[in-house]
RNA sequence: GGUCCCAUCGUCUAGUGGCCUAGGAUAUCGCCCUCUCACGGCGAAGACACGGGUUCGAGUCCCGUUGGGACUACCA
């Protein structure tokens, strides 16, 4: 990579549009049923660029691909971009109401002379591509039809020959050549770019000329993309002069990998790489921006944790990595369901943010999981909240508080012992059989139950029966959350409050 | 195969020719804190793909090799 090529890449974004021209950019994924990550960090990217320029984020849905297409598929996509946040200005629009327009621009082509129309079969497309392969040639359209004369087209017409139309590539030692506001000076010559197809034999246009159509027609400023558009960029400006329209400027970022250095893919990954498959695992949509704005970009002071107005102000094309980055997924790690550093990014949100703000993530996993009571949003409001923020430094995940929280909200007596808990606080210490009952009684009796009290109720009983405080301490633990870890026992025996701590001491186990 | 793009710790990355004995984050390990586990604090280990140039000096510039990725459809 050559260092200059950074020097001028903030000044590009302005250079492509003056003041007096809106920034408009677009996110415009197929609808492939949900949003996967990928396509989100597009889309963040998108999102952040407009706001940031106080531009207008357009939504569009390439759904011309008629059966991969339907109401539910659209949704998905809706739903992952709601979740996360990101709000779009105008649209959805859809690709396949504008098919006439694509067609139009396509006949004004043809009438231009940058498009002809071409007979030639599918067959003997196959052929001479076989040919070459076999010759180890590399293939290209040869143009057959690109020489046909006006009266051979008439004639093959009245014979009712169907023909796709292809693009005029110019000839000659030329090459088409723009400046990517990540990549820097992009070059393709003439010669290694074939008299491509846009529309096909049954009339319907291709994507590369949908895609211009459409971004010529909403006006976009800026195409913020992966960088599996650079390949076809050259094609599209072709496309963009021949129809008279206004280059864009143009933006390709890096692409995302699974550790085997892949495309994430719905196939290959499945729901891993789904937005909503976060959401379903307790990920607060923001610490998933954040996590993915870091995925190939990032800021000279070394800054990874960003508020919705700090990532405004730092976001720059400047920091985007021209190199591919690994989301570092392992399927089978019992530790960690994702990105290591997306869990650390999700579990760094959920103990600092403000509390109130968390409120409502993890009342809904207590709904999900039967855990809620109205009385936790009403009298009980500020023991939940103390609660909440108790245990919420050692979870990883807003399910945390469904599944490892349950001890805290449910009153149940009859909570889970873990297994090593029981192994080691419990079996380990046979005594504590009749000694935690017994303080049960102690407890139950003690004038007041604050931690400071209970604390030394708990130390005196353990001189008394000559063990350790910790064997008492860590056998009441595991008897009263069912767990080896959590929070400071006296803080967790005053939030249980009496009646549960004592009624849990004295079942037996 | 052709074209284009890319290459710094396991992963995300800083690096704009001397501030580099290569910095941060995460993950891992150790110590401190402590009733446990986290959090927090401190520390350890861990990278410039390779080879040539250019230069007084190269992670940084140039060339090559190797490796990876994308594009290359009458898919989007």
């Amino acid at each position: 990579m050559s260092q200059d090529r950074r020097r001028w890449r903030s000044c590009l974004v302005l250079e492509g549009t003056d003041m007096t021209e809106e920034i408009r950019v677009r996110f415009a994924p197929s609808p492939t049923g949900y949003l996967h990550i990928g396509g989100a960090r597009t889309a963040i990217y998108n999102w952040l660029f407009a706001r940031q320029h106080g531009g207008k984020l357009i939504l569009r849905i390439e759904d011309t691909d008629a059966e991969r297409s339907t109401e539910e598929m659209i949704k998905g996509i809706l739903d992952g971009l709601e979740w996360l946040g990101i709000d779009w200005d105008e649209g959805p629009y859809y690709q396949s109401q504008f098919i006439a327009e694509h067609q139009e621009a396509a006949r004004q082509l043809l009438a231009s002379g940058h498009a002809y129309k071409c007979f030639c079969s599918k067959e003997e497309l196959e052929a001479k591509r076989e040919l070459a392969r076999t010759r180890k040639e590399d293939y290209r359209y040869d143009g057959t039809c690109r020489k046909l004369s006006p009266e051979e087209i008439a004639e093959r017409e009245a014979a009712g020959q169907p023909y796709v139309i292809r693009m005029k590539v110019p000839e000659g030692d030329g090459a088409v050549t723009f400046t990517d506001a990540v990549y820097g000076e992009i070059s393709k010559r003439y010669r290694d770019i074939e008299d491509f197809v846009i529309v096909r034999a049954n009339g319907q246009p291709l994507y590369l000329l949908s895609n211009v159509v459409d971004d010529a027609r909403d006006r976009i400023s800026h195409v913020i993309r992966g960088q599996d558009g650079l390949g076809n960029t050259p094609k599209q400006i072709l496309l963009y002069n021949a129809l008279g329209k206004k280059l864009p400027v143009f933006a390709h970022m890096s692409l995302t990998l699974d550790p085997k250095r892949a495309k994430i893919s719905k196939r290959t990954h499945g729901e891993l790489v789904a937005v909503h498959f976060y959401r379903e695992h307790g990920f607060l949509p923001w610490a998933l921006v954040n996590f993915l704005v870091l995925l190939g970009w990032s800021n000279p002071d070394s800054k990874e944790i960003f508020t919705y107005e700090e990532l405004l102000e730092a976001f720059s094309f400047d920091g985007m990595n021209r190199a591919n980055s690994i989301f570092n997924v392992n399927k089978n790690d019992p530790k960690f369901i994702t990105d290591p550093k997306a869990i650390n990014m999700n579990a760094h949100y959920i103990r600092t943010m403000p509390l109130e703000e968390l409120e409502p993530y993890v009342r809904a996993e207590l709904e999900k999981a039967g855990l809620w009571r109205d009385e936790f949003a009403g009298e009980r409001r500020e023991w939940f909240l103390r609660t909440v923020d108790l245990i919420r430094a050692r979870y990883h995940l807003l399910t945390d508080f469904a599944t490892l929280g349950r001890p805290y909200f449910s009153d149940e007596v009859e909570i889970e012992i873990e297994a090593k808990a029981r192994k080691k606080n419990l079996d380990k210490f046979p005594g504590l059989r009749e000694w935690l009952p017994e303080l049960a009684d102690r407890l139950e009796k003690l004038a007041e139950f604050t931690p400071e009290r209970v604390e030394a109720e708990m130390r005196a009983f353990a001189a008394e029966v000559e063990v350790k405080p910790g064997v008492i301490i860590n056998g009441v633990r595991t008897l009263i959350t069912g767990q080896l870890a959590g929070p400071g026992l006296f803080e967790i025996v005053e939030t249980l409050g009496r009646d549960l701590v004592t009624a849990r001491l004295r079942r037996p186990f």
